[in-house]
RNA sequence: GUGACCGUAGCUCAAGGGUAGAGUCCCGGAUUGUGAUUCCGGUUGUUGUGGGUUCGAGUCCCAUCGGUCACCCCA
């Protein structure tokens, strides 16, 4: 018979081995469990909205997948010729709380972890995938939100980065209130300003020769001082030291401080975060604070999460002003460069810690006993169902890494005792059948 | 979308125009009940696909598909 050769799809490449599999989990459990430690509370939206919803911010409709059945006929139905796939979570959360305004308790502090597909040209080095995971949490008000907010989001990443010890990162933040300000007084013609803003955003990735002929091709007069004033590493007080001297719009830089003020209070350490002017943020509808966060060793990585204050989040969809602050997590970005980096801990591969050897079919229901009594303790157990010899059954023990082993027989079954096989000191004592839990306990986890 | 490079076993790679190989992985075995290593044996392929040149093509030429990387943009 012909086969279909089994292959995956471009972009759609990121399915893994159950030891991966379970590190991966282990990562989204360790991001929820620190989300919803500040009380952030959970959501998911459907995979597919209507086109016109996932379009309404004027986005770049190119990068996002319509819906189409396969075998379209006459009967077309209206959700596979009206829908898209979400290309990020933050549209619909604006669609979510546009349409759920009166249900929802404001400040609204929601967390998402799901899927988003983007039609971009997948590279796999730089973790560019057309099928990725987000993990975000936003604060939405009504009318006004507390610069409070705009600190707390630090304090949540560097709880989060925190517990994943992948070494010394750096949460840095910048202002687009500042941004606007230091373009005017680099009399940088407004026309060029989103040009400008695309190539600061570049400054700590490519050579300053560049930046300076790219700016100057944008009309920007003063590059040099410019591209000294973004690229100079200073303190968070002589940045804003710096931009006071400069002269500009007392709000902007006093907004900059008070965040990053309050920042401390909310005890994240001077040396986890820090203002890098160049910090820019492409996406345009942020107003505000905006946050990247780079991990100190691998710089390569780039951003692992980033964001920003937004002053009107659902504005195409109701006529209450929704402000608000958010971050994301590119997770599936972030998991395979931790990978590469060898920065993750060595993975369970299995979730069962002992594995009841089945030796002897006629001991069947003492075999499942024996199991049932330990899930019955909390721990996590298999049983092996198949027939097979002894020595094959402890290789797959061995390969899959059980810790412990169970192995019981005429002989053992003769004296009511059972084989406790600790699979990593290569040891085994016998114990009596009745004591199997305790026996299992002491040897995962000590006397 | 634009440009450059690359397609040989599940994976990493070899084969000067003359019969497609190695390592690894996987599977079985090494006398009846103990997972590393070792030893023995075994499956591996329309050489991405389709044409062309040639007595003969994995190798040369063309096309096509796929992949990788850079740019754009982003997580």
């Amino acid at each position: 018979m012909q086969k279909v050769r089994p292959a995956l799809l471009r972009g759609f490449d990121q399915e893994y081995l159950p030891h991966e599999q379970l590190q991966f989990n282990a990562l989204i459990g360790l991001v929820r469990a620190n989300f919803e430690r500040y009380g952030f509370l959970p959501i998911e939206t459907p995979s597919a909205e209507r086109k016109e919803i996932l379009t309404s911010k004027g986005g770049v409709e190119k990068e996002i997948y319509a819906l189409a059945r396969l075998a379209a006929g006459e009967d077309e139905d209206e959700a596979s010729t009206k829908g898209a796939l979400r290309f990020d979570l933050t549209v619909p959360l604006a669609r979510y709380v546009a349409m759920r305004e009166r249900e929802l308790a404001f400040p609204f502090r929601r967390y998402q972890i799901q899927r988003v597909w983007r039609g971009e040209t997948p590279q796999a080095s730089k973790g560019r995938f057309r099928e990725f995971y987000q993990c975000d949490i936003d604060i939405i008000n009504r009318e006004r939100l507390s610069i409070l907010a705009e600190a707390e989001i630090p304090s949540v990443i560097h709880s989060v980065f925190g517990e994943m010890a992948i070494g010394a990162f750096r949460i840095r933040i910048n202002n687009r209130k500042v941004l606007k300000a230091l373009l005017q007084k680099f009399e940088v013609p407004q026309a060029n300003s989103a040009a400008v803003l695309r190539v600061l955003d570049k400054v700590d990735r490519e050579p300053a020769a560049r930046i300076l002929e790219d700016l100057r091709r944008e009309g920007v007069p003063r590059a040099a001082a410019l591209h000294q004033l973004m690229t100079t590493r200073r303190s968070t007080g002589e940045t804003l030291d710096a931009l006071k001297g400069l002269g500009l719009d007392p709000g902007a830089v006093e907004e900059l401080a008070q965040v990053a003020a309050a920042i401390r209070k909310f005890g994240v350490p001077e040396a986890a975060f820090g203002i890098d002017l160049a910090v820019v943020r492409g996406l345009d509808y942020y107003t505000g604070t905006i946050y990247e966060t780079t991990l100190e060793s691998y710089p390569e990585l780039g951003s692992i999460c980033s964001g920003g204050r937004y002053d009107d989040l659902a504005s195409y969809f109701t006529d209450t002003r929704l402000p608000g602050v958010g971050i994301s997590i590119g997770l599936t970005r972030l998991f395979s460069k931790l990978k590469e980096a060898g920065l993750l801990r060595e993975p369970a591969r299995t979730p069962a810690e002992a594995l009841v050897v089945t030796m002897d079919g006629r001991y069947l229901e003492r075999y499942l006993d024996m199991a049932r009594a330990l899930r019955g303790a909390g721990i996590n157990t298999e049983v092996y169902l198949e027939q097979a010899k002894l020595k094959n059954q402890l290789a797959y023990a061995d390969r899959k890494g059980f810790r412990v082993a169970l192995i019981a027989g005429e002989d053992e079954f003769a004296r009511n005792m059972v084989q406790v096989k600790n699979l990593l000191s290569k040891t085994a004592r016998d114990h009596p059948l009745e004591e199997v839990v305790a026996a299992v306990k002491e040897t995962l986890y000590g006397a």
